[in-house]
DNA sequence: GGGATTAGATCCGCTTGCGTATCTTAACCG
DNA sequence: CGGTTAAGATACGCAAGCGGATCTAATCCC
């Protein structure tokens, strides 16, 4: 606990200190290597120490790629702004700039892992967040309709996850973030005109 | 050329033939181990040769890969039934049926490749077909303004590419192919309210 | 048929990562 | 303060892939 950086000596880490500073290590190598150079020697050298130090604790790749996972992949934080566009581009925005690199590394470079363990990005969401989460969208759209914002018809999965997929979709082609203007042409000429008019409109 | 299989040897291949064998190993090795198994060794052992076959022909591990992808992966032929939704399901179910591993190797499974090499995807493609295509769904469209089956206004890329960036977007979450179900909403209840009325509707 | 070509097999040294073992010494705990 | 724990360094044998070199024999061409 004592955080104690003495002038001369650079302090050997330990617990919890220690995991951090390894799996940021793990984080930023899987982000700028994928899951190639996620190496035991390569994650021991950027975290400064050495590989038995990484076998004591996770004695499995596996072990210490979702530990590395689990710290730095964090369900979205939804918005309520009281307005569904706001709301709607808000959290897409959010989502661009966030999860970036970390989208690509968990839907791209990890395709390796997945084929390898026969498992899928599913089933890794589901070990890490096990709670069967409403997708986000579905959550705004419900609070616009009590808002009256929108009329209280069914909607199919689709059309409400319509902007979610188009930004995903944009994010994996370009392998990174996306231009506003293509955040706010998804919600105002795509979403926007498939929700339907506001209830009490002419 | 003489394609002899006499009865006991299995006779030594020579030029295209075996050049094409090479190639069709290295393509299914690249479909199921990625591009972490598209080692010399493995698709030599696969067509049943070895290295110093596939070296003499291509020194470059690149030069292989190109060339296998080049004999594997054609332009899309655009149809042309008379109906827009026809034309559209038709390509779409195209797509689906015979890009699926294709799609994943060329945009997930090589990421490491584009990473290495720092070239995209894209540059790929202009490699390969340098021609300036037309993305199909813009000649779909504009056919079906022609015939007088769509009104002639002006339509933003995002919405005339939508049926093909969702059936994408749907193969890359899924790795692999999409349920027919899913390929008639997004042209029946995505696409075609987007796309507006037809010119002489009431 | 005879000679040039080259497919296919085998072996080489090199590098990288694996997973473990050993040893020291710094940091913690009672 | 003395003893236990464990961080960090180093070395190990092993395996796989690399990029060649070498050699043979099958196939082609004249």
């Amino acid at each position: 606990m004592s955080e104690q950086r003495a002038a001369s000596t650079p302090t050997r880490r330990r617990g919890a200190a220690l995991e951090t500073a390894i799996t940021d290590a793990a984080w930023q190598i899987l982000l700028d290597q994928g899951y190639n150079g996620f190496t035991y020697e390569a994650v021991a050298a950027r975290a400064g120490t050495s590989k038995p130090v990484l076998y004591r604790r996770w004695p499995q790749r596996e072990d210490l790629l979702t530990a590395t996972i689990a710290r730095h992949w964090r369900p979205l934080e939804v918005p309520d702004t009281g307005s569904l566009r706001e709301d709607a581009l808000t959290l897409l925005r959010t989502v661009n700039a966030e999860r970036g690199r970390a989208l690509i590394l968990l839907r791209v470079q990890l395709a390796d892992y997945f084929r390898d363990t026969g498992t899928s990005f599913d089933d890794l969401r589901n070990r890490l967040h096990p709670q069967d989460r409403t997708p986000p969208f579905a959550l705004l759209v419900s609070r616009a309709v009590e808002r009256g914002e929108l009329a209280d018809v069914p909607r199919s999965r689709r059309v409400v996850n319509l902007p979610f997929d188009l930004v995903r979709h944009d994010m994996l082609m370009r392998m990174g973030a996306v231009p506003d203007d293509s955040i706010v042409e998804i919600v105002d000429e795509v979403w926007s005109p498939l929700l339907g008019p506001a209830p009490h409109a002419p």
